[in-house]
DNA sequence: CACCGTTCGTCAATCGATTGCCATCGCCGA
DNA sequence: TCGGCGATGGCAATCGATTGACGAACGGTG
């Protein structure tokens, strides 16, 4: 490859020291206090003395140092965001989301993923928690005291979870499971199985416990098929179970899982939807690729991210204790339902 | 929504400060320095005082403070990983192995993304700098200047570019792009089109460059389409623009433009493979899951992750000047190439 | 017994910014 | 003329950890 060209690229040693505010208070001849001042507390100094700072540290291209302010303050300026799995497409757009709104209130989001391990988990937890104002835990896998643990070093919300006295936002999966079930119904199906998530996982419980009701209320038979693991591998791994439950459609805990089942259900001939209707979660990426494109219910992903971070951030501030209103889910009609067989 | 219970969990001003090493410093009876060299000197004190202090930092649940600790040091033990798209399925294993290898070595990672914007992808790399100790760029927008400015004040590594001076990883196109050519060329193709990304992407000139160079040598006739964006939408805005170009193959920048135009043929009844063969670029999460499933050439993403941080590492050390080898891509045959039409 | 070299641990300065308290100044009204 | 007040800016302590310089204690040696 070709040689970086090491004389003219500054070395470790050679970068030049950013610009403190000592800089500045010696070019403007004020002290540094004065200069701490000038640049946060608008008003506090004389217009004219606030002005020549502000401009003395422009033209150094003066930077607050976070480290530096973090020390006497107390306030990192950093949120952490905790997934179970960073490659689950599910996170996108909470991410992105949960991004903007911290960037639009100069935090910036540190970023971390427990890889569906309590224990990696609670180990980044902490570790992230000497460093950051607050954390946003998505999908947590831990127990409701390990989280209220966490909850009790620094200000903490749960997304997708509900943790006893700890501020939450989750999504309520009732209208869109609903919404499927009816569908379902309409079309034929009495035989329905769900095919389940992490044990571990709350939102799982949920899916799970709200599926259950209606088909229980509405007449139809209901069983639960364990999966391996929240993946496409896991959904493929179950379609043996699958198939030996004997129901006419599917739910399934999320979409990644409906498309491993989805895909084994070509690669063995089994039509879907003509002898199995398969119904996802979360309408993740991908999931209107495959033929027939996946029915889901579609979380509202955004919107969680972002009132996950507004939510930590008034916590931060110590400020209200209440939740709000659980965000509503969708059902998304695509292609894989069908009449039952 | 419930009502967390306030009365409960720790408000702001209620949670206990941390230990420190004043803390541990009184209760085993020696200086706060001594402290400091028993955590992070180890064989520099007495076997018997080390293990003692040890003990009572454990007893203690002492965590250190790493923004005390970045004051005299200046080190912060953070990583800023920069991308263009966070919603783009592409950087999925890249960041994951990332992630990986920089919490191996302690480091954590601030995670930001430019949304395709140059001047946000400026701001917040500058911004960025001042708490990280480098910074790793993906697939930059920025201009080479602009990238040579931002290192000459912290170091920094460019993933997917090639910039003057600056230590990069990066893929090498030409086998994956290779391979595919020659398939297509086998199966009958000799006009063939490359469905073009963004003009300020480096990684899209290689592309086109080195299509350009096969394919001028193995005299088929090439042309570059525009498209708006690098996304589905961007790909499916394309069809009209691929379809009058006459071709019987399109290379696309990527996965995501190819699976846009994908779906596009199949919606207006075109028939891929049968009159129009496309091959993609990428192999995200999801190329295989539309009928037919998108023939494609594979980065090395979690290589590129892995070696990026590891490079960045040693730069942070003062280390190596020298950039590793390119990594390779590789064909990944599916079923969107079919003979000539 | 005096001297010397280690070994072990303490002192105190330092990193960059914040902030409570105080000093100064000018101006106003009594 | 004096007291007082608001506006302005400086002083110095502080956050938690690191580190070079220094000193005390100890064991070994001639």
């Amino acid at each position: 490859m070709e040689q970086s060209d090491a004389a003219t690229r500054p070395r470790n040693g050679e970068r030049k020291a950013p610009p403190t505010i000592y800089d500045i208070a010696r070019l403007t001849g004020v002290s540094p206090s004065t200069v701490s001042r000038a640049l946060n507390k608008p008003g506090r100094l004389n217009a004219q003395t606030e002005r020549r700072i502000r401009d003395a540290a422009a033209e150094l291209g003066y930077r607050i140092n976070p480290m530096a302010r973090a020390l006497p303050t107390g306030k990192t300026g950093t949120l952490g965001l905790l997934v179970s799995d960073i490659t689950n497409p599910v996170y996108f757009d909470l991410v992105r989301a949960a991004e903007r709104v911290a960037s639009e209130t100069g935090m910036t989001i540190v970023f971390a993923d427990s890889q569906e391990s309590p224990e990696l988990e609670r180990a980044t937890a902490e570790r992230l928690q000497t460093s950051v104002d607050g954390l946003l835990l998505v999908g947590s896998r831990l127990e409701d005291h390990q989280i209220q643990e966490l909850s009790s070093v620094k200000p903490l919300v749960v997304v997708n979870r509900l943790v006893e006295g700890i501020p939450a936002v989750i999504p309520d999966v009732r209208p869109g499971i609903t919404t499927a079930l009816e569908r379902l119904r309409e079309a034929g199906h009495r035989r329905i199985a769900y095919l389940a998530g992490p044990e571990a996982s709350w939102m799982n419980g949920q899916r799970w416990q709200h599926a259950f009701e209606i088909a229980v209320q509405w007449d139809m038979s209901i069983v639960e098929i364990k999966s391996n693991a929240p993946t496409r591998e896991g959904g493929a791994e179950a379609f043996g179970r699958v198939k030996a439950a004997d129901v006419s459609a599917v739910l399934a805990y999320n979409d990644l899982v409906a498309l491993g089942l989805l895909r084994e259900c070509r690669d063995h001939g089994l039509d879907v939807p003509g002898r199995l209707s398969i119904v996802g979660f979360d309408d993740i990426f991908g999931a209107d690729l495959p033929t027939p494109a996946l029915t889901t219910i579609r979380m509202p992903l955004a919107a969680l991210g972002e009132l996950g971070i507004r939510r930590l951030l008034t916590e931060i501030d110590g400020g209200s204790s209440q939740n709000d209103a659980a965000l509503p889910t969708a059902f998304v009609d695509r292609e894989s339902i069908g009449p039952a067989a």
